[in-house]
RNA sequence: GCGAAGGUGGCGGAACUGGUAGACGCGCUGGACUUAGGAUCCAGUGGCGAUGAGCCGUGCGGGUUCGAGUCCCGCCCUUCGCACCA
């Protein structure tokens, strides 16, 4: 039989306007009864679309159509990110304008969304580039400046080299620029940022509130990067204090040393005379480093002494201040106190700079540990230790002991006895003991530490190089491993707090220096002020005067937008090369002034763009907040995870603030959140000829010029590694329903994937064996009237039925919920497997089969709503697909059919039975049953059954002996 | 190093609160139709057994249970995020 051909070409085209036409997808803004505000990350428009970028806009399509086949009044808008560097490096480039260039791509993207079927509520399209747009992101920082967090500073910022622009901080990762991976360098510039820092505990804390991925709160936590301390105020001998923050203040007892960040204020005040010119040469070293040079852990630590010293409040200690650039100076006060017992970076420095460990907190597994060196002993200790109970080893002449550390003053008693008169040892553990015949000294101060290292290095003439004891005991491999520990465990040597319990150690101490006005508890954060200022053109101008009589002075809001003036040729030095812009008059005194040339952050524009889009042509206001208060907060919210702080974090930081202003009545932007993973394909690099597109690759992994052997690597799809897959080809191979049901179906949503050219073709033979199957249904049941009767249904029937109504249930149910729409597309598959089975009966109930069809059809639209919409209208149903409601499942469909009830025998399976549902789910009936099935008796045997479980619709599992 | 997620066929991945492991798709094998097919359709497909019965199988080792991919304890590995943040 011949039948007309699947032919997506002409279907496609067919319906691609239609739904537009139609208006499904205008939002009814003024009827928010049933309503539902779905967001899609706008994008930036750069270049073409290519089919990882599906991800995002094929699944946002597919969950809007269900929404509103659901009956939701759904707000699905689009709009761009449309400032930007690379518009602005293709204008430089090529001579163009960047609003050309980025319009030129605009219009590219909606080509390729109309392509692909991907529909929006057009009408309220934005762009963040236009002046009736950033005029508000203009009057947001105005707004901002007015309640003081805009502010103006001078400081170290992050600088990229390659973008000639500054970073904020999260826009540093791993110490390299987000967007073009050069490695950071610090620039002393003044530059303006935003006081994110005042809302730093409540981003964190109003995480709780949200229904967002784990992994991304969590990140977020971490980025804001809340901890417990105390500051505790050292003075100099000088006089100066020295404000330092610590997590441990329990074990302040332990600092032999303060260090400052070298760009600590203090510094030079706190310099002796005879150590600047080293200072300054260490602080100049410092500037120079990247920030991944400066933060790599693996370097070696480096530190200059500035010559003075500091006395340490709760015991007096006079310690030497250090600028080491461990120390960062954004960071809690930027001076820390050193305590190399109990944190391992001060550790390492005391080590390599000679400067003493004093142990102050016990080794919280109560381990202790005992050495004697060759020739500091007489035969009879080992006896007398072991006598006293211990078991020491001798090895190579020297004796080790381990012990627990109550046991501490037994070990010393005895070694104190035996050891030979110019003999020593080491008892580690509960502190640190080194142990002479007739004395045991505790190095429990500095004092005690030099007192020790004195007698030991008149004892042994090796040790005159040594700085420290530490460094003697360092030496021995044995003992390492309790020299130094980061826990909590109790104090010692700590004045009047030694023996808190390590429990108690923070609070107990905390509490004591409030009491004796050495410190107080605080709270600190890693979250750093938003630096906003871009020595850019493409970008919204920040609306500030520099007045020479007035200072800085604000532009009125009546002023706005200060608009990008109109160039032929951009500059390298952006605004700041025109001068034409930079003159003006103050607004205050009328005298002449000049513009600041910065522009705006590209993820300010984007950091209130989902509240424009409610009424996106209001000149009076960035927003309506009647109408706003309504439809948000965004119920939810798709995009990719690389957003998970930069965008997200500032989002919420700016719906707060207006939240403050009593302008919003939200103070989350996003109710549910959920990252689409980002889709691989393999990238192949030529050492001379750089990446070479897939499709040129010549066979053995070649390069098509050269010759030679390319790396392979799955990565990303980007323009940049050429590893895209195109949509425009495969929608003219394949059609767009094809690659919109793979992109669905290739896997979980959420998770990364690698593309599949053998997935795709999966995916396009499921849609010709659909629309065969559609067509054989249409022209033997199309007429069938009535809906299918249950009462006439044989076995083969409730099968189909009970599968229809399951598979809408699970549908449904993943749209609802997890949204992993995979599942959905390998139920929906399931079911059209089973009605093409099912259509071979010549006997097949004609009303049962066009009911499958029509719900089939309903289920799938989403995905693939050109081929459902066209087989919609040969199927004879009057309206639209998007006007029809979504079907429904009949749970006593479920519970029809039979169900086959595997039968385990001592935990295996030994035999299944077919039992109609209805008695299936009767305990007692299904018990009964399964033990007369004549099957059952001949697996049992000999065997007694002696316990029986039988779960209901499930399974039955038999004890027997 | 810290934090999170995850290890299931040749591959992508299913499996709700413990209840038939491997759904669905790819690939592969065989067949049909064809001049041909990398097109389409049909059948088979975790491993070991001869087609049987059966045995073994969800990273490894233990445990709880009638029953464990799922729960508990101890390891190993991978991915992602953070990382000199005091």
């Amino acid at each position: 039989m011949s039948r007309e051909p699947y032919n997506h070409a002409l279907i496609e085209e067919k319906w691609r306007d239609f739904w537009r036409e139609r208006g499904f997808f205008k939002a009814k803004i003024h009827d928010t009864s049933r309503k539902f505000y779905y967001l899609n990350m706008f994008p930036y428009p750069s270049g073409k679309l290519h089919a990882g970028h599906g991800r995002n806009y094929i699944l946002g399509d597919a969950i809007v159509r269900f929404l509103l086949m659901r009956g939701w009044n759904v707000l699905n808008p689009m709009g761009w990110d449309a400032f930007g560097l690379p518009a602005e490096n293709a204008a430089i480039e090529q001579g163009v304008h960047p609003r050309d260039w980025t319009w030129q791509n605009i219009r590219e993207f909606k080509r390729q969304f109309r392509a692909w079927g991907v529909e929006y509520d057009w009408d309220r399209e934005i762009a963040t580039c236009e002046p009736d747009y950033y005029k508000w992101t203009q009057w947001l920082f105005l707004k901002l400046y007015e309640k003081g967090l805009a502010y103006r500073a001078k400081g170290k910022v992050n600088w990229c080299p390659h973008c000639e622009v500054v970073l904020a901080n999260e826009q540093v990762i791993g110490g390299r620029c987000w967007r073009c991976n050069s490695p950071v360098e610090k620039r002393e510039l003044e530059q303006w940022y935003f006081k994110i820092t005042a809302y730093a505990e409540r981003l964190l804390r109003d995480l709780e509130k949200l229904d967002w991925p784990e992994h991304v709160k969590k990140m977020q936590e971490n980025w804001i990067g809340r901890s417990e301390g105390a500051e505790v105020v050292f003075r100099a001998e000088a006089g100066q204090e020295i404000r330092v923050f610590t997590t441990r203040p329990d074990t302040l007892w332990g600092a032999t040393f303060l260090v400052l960040a070298p760009e600590h204020p203090l510094v030079a005040e706190l310099t002796a005379a005879e150590r600047r010119a080293e200072v300054k040469a260490y602080q100049e070293a410092t500037d120079r480093l990247t920030e991944v040079e400066r933060t790599s852990t693996e370097k070696e630590k480096t530190g200059v002494f500035l010559g003075t010293y500091a006395i340490n409040p709760v015991n007096g200690e006079r310690i030497p201040i250090w600028i080491a650039d461990y120390v960062l100076p954004g960071y809690g006060t930027g001076a820390i106190m050193g305590v190399p017992a109990h944190d391992e970076r001060d550790f390492l420095f005391a080590l390599k700079f000679g400067l003493p460990v004093i142990p102050v907190i016990a080794h919280p597994e109560g381990k202790a540990k005992a050495y004697v060196p060759a020739g500091s002993f007489p035969q009879e200790l080992p006896r007398a230790l072991a006598s006293a109970g211990f078991s020491p080893r001798e090895e190579n002449g020297a004796l080790f002991l381990e012990f627990s550390q109550e046991e501490t003053d037994r070990v010393t008693d005895v070694l104190k006895e035996h050891l030979s008169s110019r003999g020593w040892a080491a008892v580690v553990g509960k502190g640190w003991q080194i142990v002479f015949a007739k004395e045991t000294l505790n190095i429990g101060s500095v004092a005690e530490e030099r007192k020790a290292l004195i007698e030991l290095q008149n004892r042994d003439p090796r040790f005159t190089s040594k700085r420290t004891v530490a460094e003697i005991l360092w030496d021995v491999p044995f003992l390492r491993d309790l020299l130094f520990h980061a826990g909590f465990g109790t104090m010692v040597n700590s004045g009047p707090l030694s023996g808190t319990p390590g429990e108690e150690a923070f609070s107990q101490t905390v509490e004591w220096l409030s009491q004796k006005g050495f410190g107080k508890k605080t709270v600190s954060y890693k979250l750093r002020d938003w630096l906003i200022s871009r020595q850019r053109y493409w970008g919204a101008p920040i609306p500030m005067i520099h007045c020479p009589r007035c200072g800085i002075v604000p532009v009125p809001e009546k002023d706005l937008p200060v608009r990008l003036p109109e160039v032929k040729r951009i500059g390298k030095l952006g605004l700041a090369d025109i001068p034409e812009f930079i003159s003006t008059t103050c607004p205050r005194c009328g005298g002449p002034a000049r513009r600041d040339t910065d522009t705006m952050d590209t993820f300010v524009d984007s950091s209130w763009y989902y509240l424009r889009y409610i009424s996106p042509k209001d000149d009076a206001r960035p927003f309506d907040p009647e109408l706003v208060n309504q439809w948000l907060p965004v119920d939810l919210y798709v995009g990719g995870v690389e957003h998970a702080i930069l965008h997200l974090l500032y989002s919420r930081f700016i719906t707060k603030f207006l939240y403050d202003l009593g302008l919003l009545s939200f103070d989350e932007p996003f109710k549910r959140l959920f990252t689409q993973g980002m889709v691989t394909y393999p990238a192949y690099w030529c050492p001379t000829h750089h990446w070479i597109p897939p499709k040129e690759v010549v066979e053995g992994n070649r390069c098509p010029k050269c010759g030679a052997e390319l790396v392979v690597s799955v990565v990303a799809m980007s323009k940049s590694k050429k590893n895209v897959v195109s949509p425009d080809e495969l929608i003219a191979q394949y059609g767009a329903d094809t690659e919109r049901l793979y992109t669905l179906f290739m896997g979980p949503p959420e998770k990364e994937i690698e593309w599949s050219e053998e997935g795709v073709r999966g995916c396009f033979r499921f849609l010709h064996r659909f629309w065969n199957l559609a067509l054989s249904i249409i022209e033997r049941a199309a007429s069938a009237a009535g809906e299918p009767d249950p009462q006439n249904f044989g076995p083969k029937e409730w099968e189909i039925w009970g599968k229809l109504h399951a598979t809408i249930k699970k549908v449904t149910e993943e749209f609802e919920g997890r949204l992993a729409l995979n599942t959905a597309v390998a139920a929906i598959m399931e079911l059209v497997n089973a009605v093409s089975e099912y259509l071979e009966d010549p006997k097949a109930d004609a009303q049962l089969l066009r009911r499958a069809l029509r719900d089939t059809i309903l289920l799938l639209s989403p995905f693939t709503p050109f081929i459902c919409e066209e087989l919609w209208q040969r199927l004879g149903e009057g309206k639209a697909i998007l006007e029809t409601p979504w079907p429904a499942y009949d749970p006593k469909a479920l519970e029809g059919g039979e169900v086959e009830i595997p039968v385990q025998i001592n935990g295996k399976v030994r035999a299944r039975l077919r039992v109609p549902r209805s008695l299936a789910k009767d305990q007692k009936a299904l018990e009964e049953l399964v033990l007369q099935s004549p099957a059952v008796r001949e697996k049992l045997g000999e065997m007694k059954v002696v316990k029986v479980i039988a779960i209901p619709e499930k399974l039955v599992s038999l004890v027997a002996k």
